[in-house]
Parts: structure tokens; C-alpha cells; sequence
DNA sequence: CATATGTCCTGAGAGC
DNA sequence: TGCTCTCAGGACATAT
């Protein structure tokens, strides 16, 4: 479940490929089954293979290789991985793009599940097609206001309010509790009830958050998928304070133990005593 | 238009 | 032991 830390962290490792020029776009062989690849492999390969890495960017939970021209948009979604290094294992890399010249350098998007999607799309259509369209502000450049102004146009919890990209963008389910929980308020409060005071403690908490687990590479779940850009494990998944961790004691007040609900069919971790309405 | 639900997928773990 | 069932959740598609 890569959100914005852990796309972070592979942006990041992808940095040495910037400046070098991509030889071939492929799919390795005897791979399980093919992602989704948008238009398709052949036009992606037709258009990049050639061209200068001019940039390496994210956008919320996307990872954009770019050229002069375009931008190979990468969703990780629930289990991808786009690194120079190796991966967990070799039968579920989905995609290669290899580098001319040395030292060989190769960006395997391994998925285990397969959910990932890869996209092609024009560099001076990304605001048009990517922004408007489907992303918010990211988390990491959203103002406080910005950030208040956005949530309470919804009747929705605020939990799950954080979870719309088209409200912010980068924020996932693991993340959404850790910051609701450090800000104390309430996962089911309806957004739009959410004071000035509430917000703002919550964009703090979601910066102090997110750019504390980019330190730490990212969170490794149980399910060991999410890998750091040398292939080992992120640190944050020991600083989780709520997530995953139901019937654990509150870190907050160390009297209430954490409890784990369902909304929008996804779990919430949280205290009730540190986060009463 | 806003919101809610169904869907994709694989591997781990539970339960029998 | 080996089978079946359930669950994890990002974001898109479809339904209300």
C-alpha cells in the first residue's frame, strides 16, 4: 500500500537515472500476467525509447519518469515498486526500463498482485489530465487553508475525506489514521464539521507525519512487499502509533487500547479516549 | 452532483 | 496435512 512516503522513497532511488537516455521499454519474459498498460507498451516504447530522463517527479501516490515530451506515469497502487535495485523476487516484475551507457542501470516495476498501472501521457497534458482530473494539492504542498477549504465541502468522515485524491492527493489509509490520531480527532467526524483549530492541527500532523516517515523510507507492512530503494525494509512501520495495532495501549494516554473499525469498507485504528468527539 | 458500493489481484493466515 | 474461506486496500467503474 504505497501512499505518499513510500512513493517518495522510490522517486528518490530513481534519481540516477536523470540525465541518462532510456535504450528499451519491455516486458521481462515469462512474466505472470501483464498490468495495465496505457495506450500500450508499443506506443510507450515508440515515444521514450531514445529520449533523455529529464526529471523524476510525484505527484500524491504517482511516480513520473519525464522526458522532453513525456511523462511514464507509474501507480503502484497496492503492492508495485519501481527501483534500480533488486526486487523481492523475479517473477513479478512487470516492467523494464533500461538506460543506455554506464553504468547499466535498469528500473524494474515489480508487483505482486498486479494492480499496478503504467501510463503514457503527454508532458504539457499532466495539469490537464492528471491534476484536474483526478488529483488534489499533494499532501506536501497543500496550504492550512487550502487544506480546510478542501475537506469541509464533504459530509463524509474525515477519514475517509483523506482518503479522496481529489480532495489532497497522497494520503492513504495507513497515514490517515497516524495523523487523526497525533491531531486527537475524531475519525468519524463529519469533514465539514471540522473547526479552523481541528484543521489546522491536522495539516501540521500530516506534514510532521509524512516528511518524518520519508526520513524513515517508508512503512513495511506485514505483508513485506514495500521495499526501500536497496531492497530492504522501511523503518516507519515501528513508529505507528495506531495502525494495526488494536487492543494495544494508546502511546497518547496509555489508558484506552487502540480499537479498529470499519468505514468505507477500510479499517481505522484509533483511540477513542484521545480522539472523542 | 455527491456519495456509496463492487471490482480487480495475490499471498498469508485462520479454521476445520 | 491440505483444503477452503477471508482479508488486506488504491483507484477505477458502476450504481444509487
Amino acid at each position: 500500500m504505497p501512499e505518499l512516503p513510500e512513493v517518495e522513497t522510490m522517486r528518490r532511488g530513481l534519481l540516477p537515472i536523470v540525465g541518462r537516455r532510456i535504450r528499451s521499454i519491455t516486458t521481462p519474459p515469462c512474466t505472470c500476467r501483464p498490468i495495465v498498460i496505457k495506450p500500450s507498451l508499443r506506443q510507450i516504447a515508440a515515444e521514450m525509447e531514445g529520449e533523455v530522463v529529464q526529471g523524476i517527479s510525484r505527484l500524491g501516490k504517482r511516480v513520473l519518469i519525464e522526458t522532453a515530451q513525456w511523462a511514464l506515469v507509474l501507480q503502484p497502487r497496492m503492492t508495485g515498486l519501481a527501483t534500480l535495485s533488486d526486487v523481492p523476487d523475479a517473477g513479478h516484475v512487470r516492467l523494464w526500463i533500461e538506460m543506455r551507457g554506464k553504468p547499466n542501470l535498469k528500473v524494474q516495476f515489480w508487483d505482486q498482485r498486479g494492480l499496478g498501472i503504467v501510463e503514457l501521457v503527454a508532458r504539457d497534458q499532466i495539469l490537464s489530465q492528471l491534476v484536474d482530473d483526478k488529483l488534489g494539492p499533494d499532501a506536501l504542498v497543500i496550504t492550512a487553508q487550502q487544506f480546510f477549504d478542501r475537506l469541509t465541502v464533504t459530509k463524509r468522515p474525515i477519514k475517509v475525506a483523506l482518503l479522496d485524491q481529489k480532495i489532497l492527493a497522497g494520503v492513504g489509509n495507513l497515514y490517515a489514521s497516524e495523523m487523526l490520531h497525533v491531531a486527537k480527532i475524531d475519525p468519524a467526524l463529519p469533514a465539514e464539521q471540522l473547526s479552523v483549530k481541528q484543521s489546522k492541527r491536522l495539516h501540521a500532523a500530516m506534514l510532521d507525519i509524512l516528511n518524518t516517515a520519508i526520513l524513515y523510507e517508508g512503512s513495511t507492512l506485514s505483508d513485506g512487499t514495500y521495499r526501500n530503494s536497496l531492497n530492504e525494509s522501511g523503518g516507519y512501520q515501528n513508529e505507528h502509533r495506531v495502525y494495526d495495532r488494536e487492543d494495544k495501549l494508546c502511546p497518547a494516554c496509555r489508558k484506552q487500547k487502540i480499537v479498529r473499525i470499519v468505514q468505507a469498507q477500510r479499517s481505522t485504528f484509533y483511540c477513542p479516549r484521545c480522539q472523542a468527539s
